[in-house]
DNA sequence: CTGTTGGTTCTCCAAATAAAGAACAAACTT
DNA sequence: AAGTTTGTTCTTTATTTGGAGAACCAACAG
């Protein structure tokens, strides 16, 4: 059994990620294994940890695992599963999830592109809005760097 | 009537907001208040354009406006409103959706605070994740400021 | 005060979601 | 070959969601 703190982190994180679009129990999983100590669990303790079926924690695990969200790995001489948050990619999550904000600049482009000239003021905020996705999306890399080089 | 175009984009546009947790109609009527070209609609129009009923109308353009992605202006003589999407403050929506974002670091501190220590280097990506998000909302102000000299 | 315009609120319903539970299956054990 | 472990798939069901439609209301017009 898990104490209350824990309890309580897991369903935080998992309403977070839930106002994400994920489905509830996938940002659950993702809540316990985030602060199972040893940072994975099988299927069985899965389903025992937040109490519920099988079926619903089959089906959230193979989403999660499409979504690179998690991966298994197996023991030897074991078959069960041990799942686990690919925690040592956080850079590709956090950088598809930028660039996914800034897929706005690729809808707003064609927003232009149908818009008559009308209201040159708005079409100006929209294509400044464009611009400085363009500008986001080519600066991540180096702030990656950046961040890098201020911590070493 | 719109055109095969823009009644398109309105549907793509409404999707994707949909996706990040909007209700079908409120993506949509965005996309609509961008597409037309005057940028304002009023109530009976979008109910008009977008084909549904009032109530729906009255529903979303409440959260629309609540969420400040919408306002009203009125015309002298008439008691009609026009909607319209605040594009001048395209700034604040940006910078808040990226708040939003690196709010993940709020729980994940959490998460550090309730595990042990069985597993170092997961702990360390957390903090890692957790440092660069505090580096990326300092840095927010930094580069809306760049970009505006870059385009000075 | 009666009708009309512009919008809101309330009740109801259809569709979508998400999970339960049971039956099933593959791989391994004995 | 009979049972166990480790899941998967299929069918059913409870809940949530989102919108329709009608009644309602406030402001103004004649």
């Amino acid at each position: 059994m898990l104490n209350e703190n824990k309890l309580e982190l897991i369903e935080r994180i998992g309403v977070f990620h839930e106002q994400r679009g994920m489905q509830p129990l996938m940002g659950r999983i993702v809540g316990l294994l985030l602060v199972l100590d040893e940072a994975e669990a099988t299927f069985d303790e899965i389903v025992d940890y937040l109490n519920v079926s099988k079926s619903a924690v089959s089906n959230a695990l193979n989403i999660l695992q499409l979504q690179n969200h998690i991966a298994y790995k197996t023991k030897h001489g074991e078959r069960k599963r041990y799942f686990y948050i690919t925690m040592d990619r956080w850079e590709e999550a956090l950088e598809k999830e930028l660039c996914d904000i800034s897929e706005i600049s690729t809808f707003m482009k064609d927003v232009l592109k149908v818009r008559g000239d009308v209201k040159p003021e708005f079409n100006h905020h929209i294509q400044n809005l464009c611009s400085f996705m363009e500008f986001l999306k080519n600066k991540i890399p180096s702030l990656f760097n950046e961040f890098k080089k201020s911590k070493a």
